[in-house]
DNA sequence: CGATGTGAAGCGTTTCACAGCA
DNA sequence: TGCTGTGAAACGCTTCACATCG
């Protein structure tokens, strides 16, 4: 059972784990893939042949049992201990994400924050002292960090993202407005709000011809 | 020429949108397939045919034109004209957002903001005073607003985007962790980092078992 | 001659429909 | 009997390869 697993199906996993934590605080113990469809807006079968491709899961008849099909999420996708992350810019945004209270409870701990600011520089925030970004490839050495998040400006973007992948981070989650460019191995996701809106317009300038 | 224009080349627009107004800026008047594939970080092929749905926009032997083309893209998205928006939502995030630069040289204007809670309601953030949500929906409907952002925490907000839906937004920037549900004709997109930290750990994992 | 625009082929994802199991 | 797990069919997107045209 060694099938190789569609990019997709890997980002509609944290979707379903979503879904089982919602349905247990509801109180359910077994849910049938119906339920589990509805609570994470997709097919009936598109849940069913995701869940197969990391084996077995359910209960001919039956359905899955919430406690077990939780643990096993989290377990495939690789939550069952805390990851350590730094983050890279601590302006308006990086601030936000800084006192964001989500990230702890699913699994990520902003352990360190990173500026080029001589005003940001030795700050506080969230119990964090904000370190220069000078000592950032050696910190991330030492620290055997594999996570960063970037809230930077786009035109220093790219040359911290390569400066990130050579000190041997390798999951990146974007906040800079760039397209970024790293190697196959390195898994990165831009986070870009403009983006989002700007192919929502197509749809809504479009309808508005058609009425 | 009335194809169905598949979502995927929509999502990818506003990459293409980016791509040429860097090209432009880096002084090019002429620019090929192959240069826009690499800035925007798809296939030649791919975006030839990605435009090939809106018309034809390039000289053969050539290449596109970069005036010519970014005035059609900016036509094609909508973002022509500038479109109102409100903000529903104003904690640490929804501050970020309002002090966020890059709406309204985008084409966005986010015009007026919500919130709950008395504490934040009257009070003055990037000059937009902070008006109650109860009066959100007279407000939508007697300004025509067609977009909103929210930034709410997970509980309230599916109850907050059916009013907004039934008040005739049309498009919803959603930042609040659920998956939400929405009619067919409503344009929305989840911004959702945890889900995307989420996914990537699948594969930091995963790599970490095979070296 | 060189790069676009595009049918057609190739490939990957979703949906179907039912065998198999509790 | 009811719902899962899954091959196979259907569908949609990407890539190919070349006719077309400036």
């Amino acid at each position: 059972m060694v099938r190789e697993i569609p990019d997709v199906v890997i980002q509609r996993l944290p979707q379903y784990l979503r879904a089982v934590r919602s349905l247990k605080d509801k109180g359910a113990s077994l849910v049938n893939s119906k339920e589990l469809g509805i609570e994470s807006d997709v097919t009936p079968a598109q849940l069913r042949k995701d869940l197969s491709y990391f084996g077995k899961f359910g209960k001919q008849g039956n359905g899955y049992r919430v406690e077990t099909l939780l643990k096993d999420l989290i377990r495939i996708l690789g939550l069952d201990h805390s990851w350590p992350v730094i983050l890279i810019g601590v302006g308006r945004l990086g601030n936000a994400i800084l006192t964001y209270p989500d990230f702890t409870p699913e699994g990520f701990h902003v352990q360190s924050a990173f500026d080029s600011d001589p005003k940001i520089i030795g700050t506080e925030v969230s119990n964090i002292t904000i370190k220069p970004v000078s000592s950032m490839e050696q910190y991330i050495i030492e620290n055997k960090i594999e996570i960063a998040i970037l809230a930077v400006p786009g035109e220093s973007a790219q040359d911290l993202i390569d400066s990130l992948v050579e000190s041997g981070v390798r999951g990146i989650l974007n906040y800079a407005p760039i397209t970024p460019k790293v190697p196959n191995h390195i898994q990165i996701q831009t986070i870009d709000p403009v983006h989002a809106l700007q192919s929502m317009t197509f749809y809504l300038a479009e309808n508005r011809i058609h009425q």
